[in-house]
DNA sequence: AACTTGACTAATC
DNA sequence: CGATTAGCCAAGT
């Protein structure tokens, strides 16, 4: 066939935010190591950004680096995410997520991805 | 092929 | 805290 296959480095990040349990968060940064793609954080989010709609992935639980919302303040999707989150229990301080939703989730992540 | 852009991050000031 | 700089690399123009 002539198609290009499906890029697999996008397949395994959709793969790792499709896990992300409810009620926790990670940074772009922890998906991409966690996809088996170290240092490439725009990468996560740049296939966040193309992922397909069918997929239903959590997108409002990858949050940049310190649990900030990267979407752009004031924006729709900024306050939907924050929205969702909130509705899940993630608690915010300010602009940023507290501390323990993003504990846990890596561990969680770890044990499903690599050792069930 | 060269240049710009970006749902990033860490370090500095 | 916020602003700046620099590193990074895939996709868009």
């Amino acid at each position: 066939m002539t198609d290009k296959d499906p890029d697999p480095r996008y397949q395994r990040i959709w793969d790792v935010i499709a896990r992300i349990p409810p009620g926790r968060v990670m940074a772009y940064g922890q998906v991409a190591r966690l996809a088996g793609l170290p240092g490439r954080a725009r990468l996560a989010a740049r296939a966040l950004r193309v992922a397909p709609d069918e997929l239903a992935l959590p997108w409002f639980r990858v949050l940049g680096a310190g649990g900030r919302i990267s979407l752009p303040e004031g924006s729709e999707g900024a306050a939907e995410q924050r929205r969702r989150l909130e509705a899940e229990g993630v608690r915010f301080e300010r602009d940023r997520v507290i501390a323990e939703a993003w504990g846990g989730a890596a561990d969680d992540l770890d044990a499903l991805l690599w050792g069930p």
